[in-house]
RNA sequence: GGGUCCGUGGUGUAGCCCGGUUAACACGUCUCCCUGUCACGGAGAAGAUCGAGGGUUCGAAUCCCUUCGGACCCG
């Protein structure tokens, strides 16, 4: 991989680049679209492509329990195994250390919105996982067996599945981890990507993760020892605070601490309000699953805000999803009438003709910051 | 002519035999939520004078009588 910058604003943090890979190149900034079991969920690779995404990120650890990585290697890897010709990232399972882990426990993602009352401390385990020195050991969720996932093991996971960058295996904190807990938990991150480092055997692509949580000493000291390694890239992961100013803010500290030369990947973020602001603190690409999941329960976004395509009032509605759109969907006739009633009457045509045009929507959206950034306006 | 069973929110049911706080459940409806993914998900709300009328009782969806509607059996 190589990646080059074309462009710094003068206004941000923003910078124009180009990330080259085996499988072809991405302009950056950059929305990566998530394919989590090798699959955007209820579009053919195709599609996706039509709907503008360029990279595609699946994960370690669904795939390792499902087909298994060696299905995958055997048929190829990741890319021709889901007929997929452009560049491909895999997340490495740190984050799902957190969503089976103490998410599930305190029923939170990793934005804190309401206050919660307890808070995690040194030492404490979530409950259907248990967190060690050399990695993880958690319960299957399709067959119940025991499976222990580390930095190791998460390496040579990745490498039989052949994505173009694949990242350290990391503990994404929890929003209600104290700054003991998350200073802790960062150090042993730290131990694990230097695990990763030396791991690897392949001419991969491989990013460190920088964790910390709501924590500055904490950001600033992870993003000063993972960029001080010798990682192609870097991404930040973890809580991003309670609200989005304190989230751009911590992006920022971070990308202070980190070497410019390479490209800094911001983990699970994008909501469409949150993609400029990203790019401003730094961010070259970043991934995340609201346009494809929320198509799925019935979200249509446009230039006008949230459709909800579930409520019986746009039975009556026969504009189009976004008037101002110019994706397949929008273009071709479908309507909110249409679209609507595909979802109460649960067809799942539904779910890819929203999913394709939120993907398009979002992909516009970064197109659209890439090429204020082009002009100098961001 | 004689007999049996059923009738509870939009839909399907539970409760009835052994009467007792705001009639329960599923689906549906409505509102809100979902940021390194859980389509088949989370939280909340609205919605039933328990077919009708009468009786017994401190108290009836529950017991008794009558009546209406539906299904069925025997002649």
């Amino acid at each position: 991989m190589e990646f080059t910058i074309q462009k710094r604003s003068k206004r941000s943090r923003a910078r124009l680049g180009v990330i080259k890979t085996p499988h072809g190149e991405v302009e950056t900034p950059a929305l990566v679209t998530v394919a989590t079991q090798a699959s955007v969920k209820t579009l053919t690779s195709e599609e996706a492509g039509r709907a503008g995404s360029r990279l595609l990120i699946a994960n370690t650890v669904h795939l390792h329990l499902k087909p298994g990585e060696r299905v995958v290697k055997a048929a190829g890897g990741l890319h021709k195994f889901m007929n997929w010709r452009g560049p491909m990232m895999t997340d490495s399972g740190g984050y799902q250390v957190f969503s089976l882990g103490f998410g599930r426990d305190l029923g939170t993602g990793k934005i804190l919105k309401q206050r919660i009352s307890a808070s995690i401390t040194t030492g404490q385990q979530p409950k259907l996982l248990s967190i060690g020195e050399d990695g993880v050991e958690f319960t299957s969720y399709i067959d119940g067996r025991r499976v222990f996932l580390g930095p190791k093991e998460s390496i040579r996971i990745q490498e039989a599945l052949g994505a173009d960058i694949i990242f350290a295996f990391d503990e994404c904190t929890s929003p209600a981890a104290d700054h003991d807990y998350t200073a802790r938990s960062l150090e042993r991150t730290h131990r694990w990507a230097r695990v990763c480092l030396e791991a690897k055997r392949t001419k991969q692509a491989l990013y460190g993760v920088v964790q910390g949580g709501k924590f500055e000493d904490l950001r600033r000291r992870s993003a000063k020892f993972i960029g001080a390694l010798d990682f192609d890239g870097f991404g930040i992961g973890g809580e991003f605070g309670d609200d989005k100013s304190a989230m751009t803010k911590m992006i920022g500290w971070v990308v202070d601490e980190l070497p410019e030369d390479r490209p800094r990947h911001l983990l699970g973020i994008g909501h469409p309000e949150d993609i400029e602001a990203v790019v401003k603190a730094g961010a070259d690409t970043f991934d995340c699953t609201v346009p494809t999941h929320y198509a799925r329960h019935g979200t249509a976004f446009t230039s006008a805000g949230r459709l909800d395509l579930n409520q019986s009032r746009y039975l009556a509605d026969r504009a189009p999803l976004d008037r101002k759109c110019s994706c397949s969907v929008c273009a071709a006739g479908y309507t909110r009438s249409y679209i609507c009633h595909l979802f109460r009457a649960k067809e799942v045509t539904a779910l890819s003709l929203l999913t394709f045009h939120n993907l398009h929507f979002f992909n516009g959206l970064v197109d659209g910051v890439r090429r204020r950034l082009k002009r100098g306006l961001i």
